[in-house]
DNA sequence: GGTCGCCTGGTA
DNA sequence: TACCAGGCGACC
C-alpha cells in the first residue's frame, strides 16, 4: 500500500472525479471483494450521489447522500484508475463505479488485497487510529505518552496505526534513518531529544515523499535506506543492513543509527 | 510482541 | 522454483 502521501494523492484524484456525481452502476470483479461488498451493498450504492471524499490514515471515505459511507483501503497494491465507461477495463480491475457523467472509477489492485466496505457508522467500522502526522496533536509529548508502555522495538511500533496514522514500512524506515535512531531500540526508552528528532523526521520524510506511486522511479535510488541492503549509507558510507522485524523487512545503517 | 494468511506478480 | 512485496487482522 501505498502509505499516507500516496493515499492522500489518490483521495484527491478520487474527490475530483466523484464529488457531486451520481453512481449509476457498481461492478465487483473479484471474489474476495465480493465478500466484503456483496450485491446488496452494490445495489444500495446505485442511484446515490457522492457528497464528499475524506481521508483518515490510509482509509478513504466516500460519503453518499443516504448517509452511508464507502470505506476504501488499498492495502499493498491498490489504486484508483479514472477513465470512461466505454473504455476497456483497466489492468487488474477489481471493482468499478460508473458515474452519471460517463466517468468510470476503477479499483485496480494486482494483489487483490484492497478492501471496499459500505458502512452506516464510520466510527464503529474504522479501527482506532492515532493522530495524523501533520496534525497539531502529533508532538514529541503525545508520542512519548503513546510509547511509554511499549516494550517492543520502535520500528514495528511505528507501523501500528494507533500510534500514528498513515506510516508504513518504507517511511518508518526512512524516518528512523533521518532521526539517526536504530529500528531495534525499545520504543519506551526513547528520550525527549530523540522523540523530537523522530517527530521532525516523520514530518520531513512524508513532506518530501512524491505524491504518485512508488513504481514511478527505480527503488534504491529514491530512498535513503529502504531497499538498499549492502549499499553504502548515504550519510556515513557504512553498509546498509536488512533485518526482519514482525515479519517485515527493516533496512537501516547499523553504524549511524544508534541504539 | 511474533507468525501466518490473504492474493498475485515481479525478480533473482 | 523460491523468495519477496508499500498492510493488516487473526492467531499464539
Amino acid at each position: 500500500m501505498p502509505e499516507l502521501p500516496e493515499v492522500e494523492y489518490a483521495s484527491r484524484v478520487l474527490r475530483r472525479a466523484v464529488v457531486g456525481r451520481r453512481i449509476v452502476r457498481v461492478r465487483v470483479m473479484h471474489r474476495s471483494l465480493e465478500a466484503r461488498l456483496p450485491p446488496s451493498a452494490q445495489r444500495r450504492m446505485e442511484g446515490r450521489t457522492v457528497r464528499a471524499v475524506e481521508r483518515r490514515g490510509k482509509y478513504q471515505l466516500l460519503h453518499l447522500d443516504d448517509g452511508s459511507v464507502l470505506l476504501a483501503h488499498f492495502r499493498m497494491t491498490g489504486d484508483w484508475s479514472i477513465g470512461r465507461v466505454r473504455e476497456s477495463d483497466a489492468p487488474y480491475a477489481r471493482a468499478v463505479l460508473e458515474l452519471d457523467d460517463g466517468t468510470r472509477v476503477t479499483l485496480a489492485d494486482s494483489r487483490a488485497l484492497a478492501t471496499l466496505t459500505l458502512v452506516d457508522d464510520v466510527s464503529a467500522a474504522l479501527p482506532v487510529l492515532g493522530p495524523e502526522p501533520d496534525d497539531a496533536s502529533f508532538t514529541p509529548q503525545t508520542l512519548a505518552a503513546l510509547l511509554s508502555r511499549r516494550r517492543g522495538a520502535i520500528k514495528p511500533v511505528l507501523l501500528d496505526q494507533r500510534v500514528v496514522a498513515g506510516l508504513g514500512n518504507i517511511y518508518a524506515a526512512e524516518a528512523l534513518w533521518t532521526a539517526r535512531i536504530s529500528p531495534r531500540v525499545t520504543a519506551h526508552s526513547l528520550g525527549p531529544a530523540r522523540l523530537a528528532r523522530l517527530v521532525r523526521a516523520i514530518h520531513q520524510v512524508l513532506r518530501r515523499a512524491p505524491a504518485a506511486r512508488y513504481s514511478a522511479a527505480r527503488s534504491g535510488s529514491r530512498w535513503n535506506v529502504y531497499d538498499r541492503e549492502g549499499l553504502p549509507c548515504r550519510r556515513c558510507g557504512h553498509g546498509v543492513r536488512r533485518i526482519v522485524q514482525a515479519g517485515r523487512s527493516t533496512f537501516y545503517c547499523p553504524f549511524c543509527q544508534k541504539r
